[in-house]
DNA sequence: CTGTAATAGTTGTATTTGTAACTAACAAGC
DNA sequence: GCTTGTTAGTTACAAATACAACTATTACAG
């Protein structure tokens, strides 16, 4: 047991906790800062910028955000007057989201940031690298380790 | 402005963010269940049983957490037991801490679990992909886009 | 129809986090 | 030795988040 050392720095949910974390800091102060957004409303709003017409429960499928989340963060954006509601008389439950003017001006503005953002970042990096590196986070995204909690109880109790 | 689409899932911020979240998720549930710890918890029992005795700071700057974050990690991780804390008697600011034995067995058994989550996800990919992923998040970790608000200002004026 | 279940979205409350202000102990200049 | 500044760590309060319970609307079984 004292032979295979453990690393936390070879820990990926640690790696990329800490990876996200140092790479979301300073594209966070700048959504913050220009238009008061949290990054649920960031989200959001670029969920709209991108696919257009969505409901809430799209946004939630696609960004894999809780319900309330959205809730909370649609209605902040509606405050500010960068979302519009309008419900769908054939199901009165749903409601379509849209950006209003000043919301896509807003996203416009993020979206041409995080291009070059995104650019900065990718300097650190070597192009073949990114590129594997896209890959795998997208695996990793999807897949999580996939019924590991079980796995994890059978092998403690065989130990 | 409208030929180059941007594309959410390839923004190395928002994919790190969704990666992070979908492969800490079982294990969170795991220190969670069995030792009503948080994530700020088990950083700093990892930081300990990694590193033996360290003072708030050191874990502070180790693991770049801010130190609200440990003072109150650590004051329940002292609630149950689970870290001992001793004053320096040569700078009375300093306190030195260091796991408790049942704080160690916490550490052993989460270690372990680790250990075979990270298995479990290095699984999704292949060997070669992991290896560039770890260097590629250590970097980036380390570097984030670095000044780039600034930049990002003088880009804004001149467009 | 009517009762039961499902879906879309919201709200209430308890936790958790972020930020700033704070206390305590040391250090340095004079 | 006394001001002034620094460092270690804590605490108070505001903001954000998670989770559960809720309303409103539709679907479906009998």
């Amino acid at each position: 047991m004292e032979t295979d050392e453990f690393q936390l720095q070879q820990f990926l949910p640690y790696l990329l906790n800490q990876a996200a974390e140092a790479s979301s800091l300073e594209f966070q102060q700048i959504y913050k800062d220009r238009y008061g957004m949290l990054r649920t409303e960031w989200r959001v709003l670029f969920h709209l910028g991108l696919y257009g017409r969505l409901t809430a429960s799209d946004i939630g499928q696609r960004a894999r955000m809780h319900k309330t989340k959205i809730s909370r963060a649609v209605h902040r954006l509606t405050e500010r007057r960068f979302v519009d509601r309008t419900r769908n008389e054939d199901d009165r439950r749903v409601e379509y989201l849209s950006l209003t003017r000043q919301g896509q001006a807003a996203y416009d503005d993020l979206r041409a940031v995080a291009r070059r953002y995104d650019a900065a970042l990718m300097d650190a990096l070597d192009p073949a690298e990114a590129e594997v590196l896209r890959r795998a986070l997208r695996k990793l995204s999807e897949a999580g380790p996939g019924g590991f909690t079980k796995a994890a109880e059978s092998a403690t109790d065989g130990a």
